[in-house]
This record gives C-alpha cells, sequence and structure tokens, in this order.
DNA sequence: AGCGTCAAGTTCCATACGGGACTAAATTGA
DNA sequence: TCAATTTAGTCCCGTATGGAACTTGACGCT
C-alpha cells in the first residue's frame, strides 16, 4: 500500500496510463490502439489483453490447423508437456477453463492416444494423466512456434527489460491468492 | 536484436524464465502454477494470459449480471465510451474479435438503445457508432470495478514498479505492427 | 463508362463452450 | 458408524462463437 496523497495518487494514475507514450516516440500505432493505450484509465487490462490475443490467436490458430487440437486439449497436453502426472482439477484451476470444457478435452485426448489416465488410488473419484509419446511429440514440435513468437515479441525490450518484465509480472501472479473473490452481487463498493 | 553470445542467449532465457522466483520467497502459490510460471519454457505468455484472465472473468461476469451485456457487447461499449463515433472494424481490429461477433454485438446494443448508428457519409457501406446518454451511464458504472480491479491486482508492486510496467508493456504493445503474420501452413521456420 | 478487385457488414450454420444438475467417492463430525 | 457436506469428474442442453459465403458499395484501371 503506497503511502501516497490523493493528489500524488492521480498523478500516478495519469503517469501509469500514459505509459510508454514518451518512448513511443515516432512509432505508428492504430488511432484506436494508442487511444486504449493511453487515454484509457485501465491501462493494465487493454495492454495484458492485447498482448495475450496477439499471442494466442495465431498460436491457436496454427496448432488447430497443423495438429488438430483446439485450445483447451492442447492446454492439457502442454500442462502434463510440463509436469506428467496432473489431476484435471489442477490444470483446470491453473489455466481458468471450466472443468466441463477441461473434462471434454482429456477425453478427447484420450480417444487420440495423446494422453493416457490412470485412477488414482489415493482417492478413487480421480484420476491421474499422463502424457504419451505421441503427445511427448506433438507439444515438442508445438513449443518451436510458441517461444519462437515470444521471441518476436519481446523483441523490442533488451534483455534486461525482459528481465524486469517477467519479474514484474511473477510477482502480480504470485500476489493472486491474495486478491478478494469479486462478489457480482454487491452494488457499492469504496 | 542483442548482441549476445549462444550460451548468453541460454544463460538469458533461464534468467527469464525464472523472472520472479528469487522475489517470490515465502509466498506460497499453486503448485502448477509455480511450475508455469518458472519451468516454462514460454515465461511471456503464461504470465499474460494468466493475469488476463484473472482481470477478466470476474469483471465480465459481474458486468453480464449487473447489466446484462456479454463481452463483446460491452468491448464495443467501452470502446465508444473511450473515444466516440468508431467504425465496426476499427473497434474489430483493436479489440480482435471477428467482424460477425461484432456486428451482433452491435445490433444488440442498437435495439438496447445503448449505441446508435449513422451511415457514414464519406462511405456509404459502413456506419459511424455513437454512444447514447444511457450507454455513457453503464460504461461510467462498470468502469469503476474495472479500475479497483487493477488497482488490486496491481497493489503487490510498487509505483515506480507499476510504471516501469506500463512502459514495457507499452512498448510491446507499440512494437506488434512490426511482427511477421504467422503463417500457419509451413512447416519448418528458422 | 464498365469490369474486376477489394473492403465493410451481415447472414448462415455447425460446433465448441460453459452453467447447472448429476453421480460417486472422500471427508467431516457427532 | 452413519448422516451431511464437500470434492472429482461427467452429462445435458441452450447459447454464443467464429469460419465461410454473401451483399453492397468503393476504388482502380483501361
Amino acid at each position: 500500500m503506497p503511502s501516497v496523497r490523493e493528489t500524488d495518487e492521480q498523478a500516478l494514475d495519469n503517469l501509469l496510463r500514459q505509459g510508454g507514450l514518451a518512448a513511443a516516440g515516432n512509432r505508428r500505432v492504430e488511432d484506436l490502439v494508442a487511444v486504449k493505450l493511453w487515454q484509457n484509465p485501465c491501462w493494465l487490462s487493454f495492454r495484458i489483453n492485447f498482448l495475450a490475443l496477439q499471442f494466442n490467436e495465431p498460436i491457436y490458430r496454427r496448432i488447430e490447423k497443423e495438429h488438430g487440437l483446439p485450445r483447451p486439449e492442447f492446454v492439457v497436453l502442454y500442462s502434463l508437456g510440463l509436469s506428467d502426472g496432473l489431476t484435471a482439477s489442477a490444470i483446470c484451476s491453473s489455466s481458468g477453463f471450466p472443468k466441463n470444457t477441461i473434462s471434454r478435452a482429456i477425453q478427447k485426448l484420450i480417444d487420440k492416444n495423446i494422453i493416457r489416465r490412470e485412477v488414482d488410488q489415493a482417492d478413487l473419484r480421480s484420476f491421474v494423466l499422463y502424457i504419451t509419446d505421441e503427445g511427448k511429440r506433438i507439444v515438442d514440435q508445438a513449443m518451436q512456434p510458441m517461444v519462437e513468437r515470444e521471441r518476436v515479441m519481446t523483441s523490442a525490450l533488451t534483455p534486461a527489460e525482459q528481465l524486469m518484465l517477467s519479474e514484474l509480472l511473477a510477482k502480480i501472479v504470485v500476489d493472486s491468492p491474495n486478491w478478494p473473490i469479486m462478489t457480482n452481487t454487491e452494488e457499492n463498493e469504496e
């Protein structure tokens, strides 16, 4: 909680909102994008959403075309690629997809012999998921364009800036368990 | 293009991937989230997507409940709130939604008297969109929780860090027109 | 002018998605 | 030890979504 006075808070708001405006300089950017960058009370969410889109759209389109895996299926596969032997609910909560979507994706992947499923002996309700060799092959192959896409997207930043960005974002992610659950029903905050 | 040698590049990769690991310290974070943060070749995309989700999910759920506007409709409205008199295609390209989705959303908003549409005299194919008073009211009201959510999400960072983050992200967004179009058909890059 | 191409929006349609109800197993607790 | 509650995962079903084809107007070219 920063100890700044009211007016300073507003000044900070303005600074945040205009973050990167000076540095943009001669660079040309689409009109509405410029507005959403620099005249937007929600500076963070636009930046984040825009960049997520710029990454996801081409990547998932490609994975769909090349491997026939829609996004939820690939998310499951990717998760197992990072950490084999997961359970469906673990994938849900780290990816944000609802459990029925993940469940469907898992079924499809099993049918395609891309993952394998075993009942968890410790908890007979749940299943432990394992990636197959075929699955490993697919993840490895799909990884290349993803990494490359990130490289392209971050190429405007120096290595030091990239590192700074990685750390700042991680700091926020790590803090996320502390955020309040947004209750949609109440009308007034503050 | 950073002028680093091969091995340095790998070292950088490792640093980037582990960005924020040291700072996380005692903080507890879900297992798979930790893996996706710090043992993930795609450090950027996970951080970005995770945060986008943490923002979008509660916000759009709330806006849906409170104002009956699904996400694409609110995106249109929000865009007009920032810059009145836009055209449908401008909204498409800044938001990333396909044009039929935006088209539908516009129709609905017109029906609900939240926006208004006039033929563009300069180009009879296209329409110029205007927000109505009712629309302004809704945006203003919906803005509060959005700003508040951002405040919560960034509260782990100092003001200086927030400013740095805003600038780094903007720098990437500004660079986005230079990124190559990903052609999904080719098999090999490099 | 007249034809081909392109761009703005709309319509059609198959399908993926997610809310909510449901089953079954674990856990709590009296 | 037997309800009552919670948790893992599946199923059902209405709806939103986005690809592709289509309509209409603009633009370029000869």
